[in-house]
DNA sequence: ACATTTGTTGGTCTACATTTC
DNA sequence: CGAAATGTAGACCAACAAATG
C-alpha cells in the first residue's frame, strides 16, 4: 500500500533494534500486498489453527514484533486487539499477551456421540412422565386448544405473566406479573438479552468458568467475556468491583446456585454484596436461576437485592420437561420495551400450547411433584457419584444435576476427557467452560442427569475410575 | 486530556480559518472531559432525539467540524463513523453525511394500538380453522403426544426434514432431506443465519425498502445494512454487483415474491442474473421466500441456480397458522455446522408437537386446502383494494398479504401514516421501511390480511381514499 | 518505592477514492 | 475533463495505566 518497508532506512527504530532479539513468534506473509495489520491477523488465525501456537503460549510484545517487521507498535496493537476480539488470544497489560486456553477447543456441550455413555451433557431427568401426560391431555381436550394456534394471544383464566411470577416466587423473589416475560426456555432468554440489551464490543463478567451456551451466544453477538475471580464460594465481590473499575464491564452473569460447572452456590453475603456492587456501579445483573428449583438452598437470589438492575431468568425446562422450551423472565420496567423488540425479532412469540401445558403442570400441583421426585432421583444419582468416586475430589451440592471432579495431578481436564471419551464415556473438562487466560483448573464436569438408567452411570463411573488412577495415554494424533 | 484547545496557537489550521464559516451543526459539550470523538457522538445522538437534527439533514462536512472544533479531521471521522454504525446518519464520498431517514422513526411493525383499524400488520388469514383443529386433534389422538414433550427427538414415520424438503419442493426448488432445518418461524430464521454466518460489522445488500424484522435483527447484531437499487421489477442485478465491489457486501438479502413492502416479484432473468453474482462474489445469498405459497408466480427460487451460496427459507406461519412458528430452512453442507450451532445457542429446539401438527397438514393434504382458501380470500380482499383506491396507484400481484400505495403530490408516506393514524386506521409508511439513505418514496403499505372483518377493511380504505384527496394535516405536536 | 515492561487510548498524518461541478 | 469537495483507510505518535520485580 503506502508504505515501504525497508529496514535499513528506519532510523528512528535503529537503535532499539539490538534491544528485542527474534521474536518468539513471527508472522509469514508477503509484504505490500494488503494491510499489515489484517496480514498478522490471519498469520496469527493460521498458526493456532495449525497448532504451530498453542494454547497459553506467550506472543510477542507488541513493541519488539514491531521492531522486527518495521513498523509501529500500535499497528501490533490493533492486529492483536482483532485476534483478541475473536476469542484467539488474551492480552494483559504488563504481562503480555497470550494464546487463548479455548482458541482451538470447542466449546459447545450439546454435542455426544450416541455410543458413548452420556455423562457429559446435562438432560432433565425423565423419570416420570405421568404428570406430564396428564396436564397435556388436560390441555387437549379443552375445547379450546386450537386457539393455541390460530391466535396470536389466547384468552385464559389467569396470564401466563401471572404464572411465571408465582413461580419466580417460589425462589424467594417476589415479582410483579407486568414484569415478567415468557421466552422459549433459559438460552433463548439469555439470547433475548445480549442482543436488545447489548451491542457488540461490550464487556460483561462472568466466573472464569463459566456455562458454554453463554459463551456462545456472547461470542455470536460479538460481546466480551471477562473473566472475574472465584472461590470455592463462587464470585469474589471485590474481583467483582475490580472488574467495573479496570474491564468498564455493562453487565455481569451469574448462576446463584449450582454454578455451572463448579457447583458454586453463592452464600446469603456475597449475595448482597454482588447486588450492592451491581447497584454501585449501574451494572446489568443477568441471573440464571436454572438450578434453584433442586432447593439446595433458600436464599433469596441477587436479583432480588437490585431489582431495578436485574434480569432473572427461571426456565422449566430442567425443572419440568425438556420439551416444554418455556422459561421466565424478570425485567424491570426501564427494560421493558428493548426486551420485546428482542423476542419479536428473535422468534415472534413462544409456543401458547407449550406454555398452557407449563401453567397447567403449575396451577394443579404436578410441578410439585415433578419436582420432588426429580430431586430425590439427583440425591440418589448423586450418592452413587460420591461412592464410586470415594477418595477423589467431588464437589456439589447434595441435589445437583453434575458433579465437578478435580482431578490427580497427572492429569489435565483435556486429556482426562480425551480418554474417557476412548474408553467410551463422554464428560467436558474444564478447558471448555473457560473464559479468556488464566490457570486452568484440573478438571472435568461429570453429569448425572443425561442417562436414561442408573445402570449405565455405574458402568461409566466405574471406567472413570480406573482412569483416575491411570495416567495419560492419549491416542496418536497431530496436532 | 493530553490536548490543548487553544485555537490561535494552531498554526497549521490558520490559513483554513477563513475557509469555512460556522458549521451547520455544531456539538455541544464540555471540552477537556473525555474524549473529543465520543462527545460528538453523544451530542449527535442528543440533537436527533431532542428534533435537533432532522430526518435528511446535512452534517457539516469533517473538515469544516474540525477546523471549527480545532481539531484533526480524523478525529471527526471516527465519532461520525460511530454513529453510522448506530444508524444515525450515512455518508457518501464527495457528496457529505446526512441524517438517517429512519434515526427517529421507530421502525417495527408489529405493535398496533388495539382500537385503530389494522391496515398495518401482515398476518396470516385465518379464515378457516377446520383443517387446523382436525390435525390437532390427530396428532394428540396419538398415543404417544408425550413423546413431543418428554423426548428430544420423538421417531415418526418420516423426517421433519422430510417434511421440509417436501414443502420446499412446492415452490419449485427440490434440496435434499439432510440441508433442512426447522426453525421457530422465518424471523427466528434470519437471527440463527445472522448470528452464525457473519459478524458484527459485516455487511449485507438490500432493496432499499425492506422488510423490517430484518432491519432489526441486522441492528441488534450490529450487522450494516448496505441498500440495493430497484426498479418495478425489485432489486437490479448491475446494482447488487456494484455493492459488491464498492460496499464489499457479504451476504445478500432478498424476498423474491411479492418483496415487503414493494410486492415487486423477480422475473426469472434477473433471478438467474442475482444467482451469478452471488457466485461470482461469493455472496451469502438469504432468500426469504415466506410468501410464495400464493402461488402469484411458478419461477424458482435464485437460490435454486447458486444452491451453494445460498440460504433458502420458507415459513408455514403466514401459509398455514400464524400458532404454528415453523420455518423451513434449506442450508448447503458448508453451513451446516454453523447454523446447527446458532439453533441451539438461540433456542435449543423447536418445539416438537408444533412441528408435527405441521407435519400432519403438509403430509394429509390439507395444506393445500388451507392455501387454496388463503389465496382466495387474498384475492377477494386485493380485489377490494383496488376497487376503493381506483384511479390511485396501487402496486400488488392478485394474491398478496399487503399493497403497497403511492401517495399523491401533497403528501409524504410519514404524513399520512399519521393522519390515518388520527383517522384510526394503522398503515405503514416507506419511511418504516427505510434502508440507508436516499430518496424517500411516499408511499404506504396497505395490509389486507391482519383484519378479521372484510366490513374493516372496507371502511378503513374508503376512510383513506377521503385522506389520500385531501391535505395533510398533521396534529400538533412537539419535535 | 520506583523503574521497567507491556498493553491501551485518543488524536494526528498521509495517501487515496468517489462524487460533484 | 480536471479541479474541488468530501469521506475512507492505514499507519504513526504521545500520554497513560497496569503489572512486575
Amino acid at each position: 500500500m503506502y508504505y515501504n518497508f525497508n529496514d535499513e532506512d528506519n532510523n528512528s527504530m535503529s537503535d532499539k533494534t539490538f534491544l528485542y532479539g527474534n521474536p518468539s513468534w513471527q508472522p509469514h506473509f508477503e509484504k505490500g500486498i494488503g494491510p499489515i495489520y489484517k496480514a498478522i491477523v490471519s498469520a496469527l488465525e493460521n498458526d493456532i489453527k495449525y497448532g504451530i501456537l498453542k494454547a497459553g503460549d506467550q506472543l510477542p510484545p507488541q513493541r519488539e514484533l514491531a521492531d522486527f517487521l518495521g513498523v509501529n507498535f500500535t499497528t501490533i496493537t490493533r492486529a492483536y486487539k482483532i485476534c483478541e476480539q475473536k476469542g484467539l488470544i488474551s492480552a494483559i497489560v504488563g504481562k503480555g499477551t497470550f494464546v487463548s486456553v479455548d482458541a482451538n477447543i470447542e466449546s459447545t456441550t450439546d454435542d455426544t456421540e450416541p455410543y458413548l455413555i452420556d455423562l457429559g451433557r446435562i438432560h432433565s431427568l425423565n423419570n416420570n412422565r405421568k404428570y406430564l401426560s396428564e396436564a397435556i391431555v388436560q390441555v387437549t381436550q379443552r375445547m379450546s386448544v386450537i386457539n393455541y394456534f390460530a391466535y396470536d394471544e389466547p384468552k385464559r383464566h389467569i396470564s401466563y405473566q401471572e404464572v411465571g411470577s408465582d413461580w419466580i416466587k417460589r425462589f424467594y423473589f417476589t415479582v410483579n406479573p407486568d414484569d415478567v416475560f415468557i421466552t422459549s426456555g433459559t438460552q433463548n432468554a439469555l439470547a433475548v438479552i445480549l442482543l436488545s440489551l447489548f451491542q457488540p464490543g461490550d464487556k460483561i463478567g462472568t466466573t472464569r468458568l463459566t456455562y458454554t451456551g453463554f459463551k456462545s451466544i456472547a461470542s455470536m453477538t460479538g460481546i466480551q467475556l471477562v473473566a472475574v475471580d472465584t472461590d470455592k464460594d463462587g464470585l469474589i465481590p471485590d474481583m467483582v468491583e475490580r472488574a467495573c473499575q479496570i474491564d468498564g464491564i455493562k453487565g455481569l452473569y451469574i448462576m446463584p446456585e449450582c454454578q455451572n460447572p463448579t457447583t458454586c452456590t453463592l452464600p446469603a453475603e456475597r449475595r448482597k454484596a454482588i447486588a450492592e456492587i451491581v447497584r454501585k456501579y449501574g451494572l446489568i445483573l443477568i441471573e440464571d436461576d436454572t438450578m434453584s428449583f433442586l432447593g439446595n438452598t433458600d436464599l433469596p437470589p441477587v436479583s432480588s437485592f437490585a431489582p431495578e438492575n436485574s434480569l432473572y431468568i427461571n426456565g422449566t425446562s430442567k425443572a419440568l420437561s425438556v420439551g416444554l422450551r418455556i422459561a421466565f423472565l424478570y425485567a424491570p420496567s426501564k427494560f421493558h420495551e428493548y426486551i420485546k423488540q428482542g423476542i419479536y425479532n428473535i422468534d415472534l412469540t413462544t409456543s401458547h400450547f407449550n406454555a398452557e401445558i407449563a401453567a397447567t403442570l403449575l396451577e394443579n400441583g404436578s410441578a410439585d411433584a415433578i419436582i420432588k421426585e426429580k430431586q430425590m432421583e439427583a440425591e440418589y444419582r448423586n450418592q452413587i457419584v460420591d461412592d464410586i468416586l470415594s477418595g477423589y475430589q467431588v464437589y456439589g451440592n447434595k441435589r445437583d444435576y453434575f458433579r465437578w471432579l478435580i482431578l490427580p495431578e497427572q492429569w489435565t481436564g483435556a486429556e482426562f476427557e480425551l480418554c474417557a471419551r476412548s474408553a467410551g464415556i463422554q464428560v467436558f473438562s474444564a478447558e471448555r467452560f473457560m473464559v479468556g487466560n488464566g490457570p486452568i483448573p484440573s478438571a472435568v464436569r461429570i453429569s448425572t442427569s443425561a442417562i436414561e438408567d442408573v445402570r449405565e452411570l455405574k458402568a461409566g463411573l466405574t471406567i472413570l475410575r480406573q482412569l483416575l488412577a491411570a495416567s495419560p495415554k492419549l491416542p496418536e494424533f497431530v496436532i
